[in-house]
DNA sequence: GCCGAATGCCCAA
DNA sequence: TGGGCCTTCGGCG
């Protein structure tokens, strides 16, 4: 289940429960064997997320990046866990917690230097207090593709995946394949707003929903994997954009073709309440 | 038991 | 642009 928020929650719950302690860290599955060696025994400072990546830091400076791609999860115990699954990555054990990692793409040690390296590729993450949008704008800018795709690009923005991408184009009446360029600097302004809102909900609730609880059960979400948009019941379009299903309805977000301007009302309470500045 | 899907992303052509 | 990586889970028989 990783966006942003996922990676964030981790970081908090893995600080709290496992920071402070040296940790017996092990690779039950052997891939990971040389990063175990690496910092087992060490004492945890911290942990860090950035978009959606972290970086467990240990005593001494060395780091242990974690992407859990998209398949990766964390299994969380109370100490002594169980014996792992074969397929744990990394098993990492502390006094009162052991937390398990399966799936990752990455996991992998590394330097404060090769931490800042990595970090460089990354645009800026929506969840970090310090983030500068007038660097995502700028990046964004560049890009040629439409702000369905410029969404999901991380070194753009860090922390959005297909579903907040999905959802955040909607409440916000913007198209997908409205070209990134095109996109007035209100329009990113608010959808900046919308997704920090979105990540910071997801961080407290634990899991993504858009939609306030006056829906059903199966209603999350405006139009991400819903069959109907949950505000006007028009159809809600699928398609393969570059590889993945990207969600739109095509009367609440109209196509580019169709709008030549940015004049749509909103279509939330996770948009702005100040529309005025894109009314023409 | 097998198949497909999943909130991601890299790399070869 | 298409396939591969990597794991779990639910649906189907």
């Amino acid at each position: 289940m990783p966006e942003g928020h996922t990676i964030h929650r981790l970081a908090l719950d893995h600080t709290r429960d496992l920071a402070g302690e040296r940790l017996a860290v092990t690779s039950p599955q052997g891939r990971a064997a040389d990063v175990a060696a690496r910092v087992t025994d060490r004492r945890l400072l911290r942990v860090e997320a950035w978009g959606k990546h972290l970086f467990y830091v240990f005593q001494g400076g060395t780091r242990v990046h974690v992407h859990l791609g998209l398949f990766g999860r964390f299994r969380r115990f109370r100490s002594p866990a169980p014996p792992p699954r074969p397929t744990v990555r990394l098993r990492l054990e502390g006094a009162r917690v052991t937390v398990d990692l399966v799936g990752a793409t990455v996991s992998e040690a590394m330097s404060a230097a090769g931490q800042r390296r990595f970090l460089e590729r990354l645009g800026p993450d929506l969840l970090r207090d310090d983030a500068r949008p007038e660097r995502a704008w700028e990046r964004l800018r560049s890009r040629r593709t439409g702000i369905g795709r410029a969404l999901l690009d991380q070194s753009v923005l860090a922390g959005v995946g297909n579903v907040y991408r999905a959802e955040a184009l909607f409440v916000n009446g913007v198209h997908p394949e409205l070209s990134a360029r095109d996109l007035t600097r209100a329009q990113f302004d608010a959808l900046w707003d919308t997704l920090v809102r979105m990540l910071r909900q997801g961080v407290k609730d634990r899991r993504i929903r858009t939609v306030d609880g006056a829906h059903g059960p199966g209603e999350r979400t405006w139009v991400y994997k819903q069959p109907r948009c949950l505000r006007c019941r028009s159809h809600v379009r699928r398609w393969d954009l570059g590889g993945r299903w990207a969600y739109a309805c095509e009367t609440c977000q109209p196509p580019p073709a169709a709008s030549s301007g940015p004049a749509r009302a909103t279509n939330s309470s996770w948009a702005r309440k100040n529309s005025s500045d894109r009314s023409k």
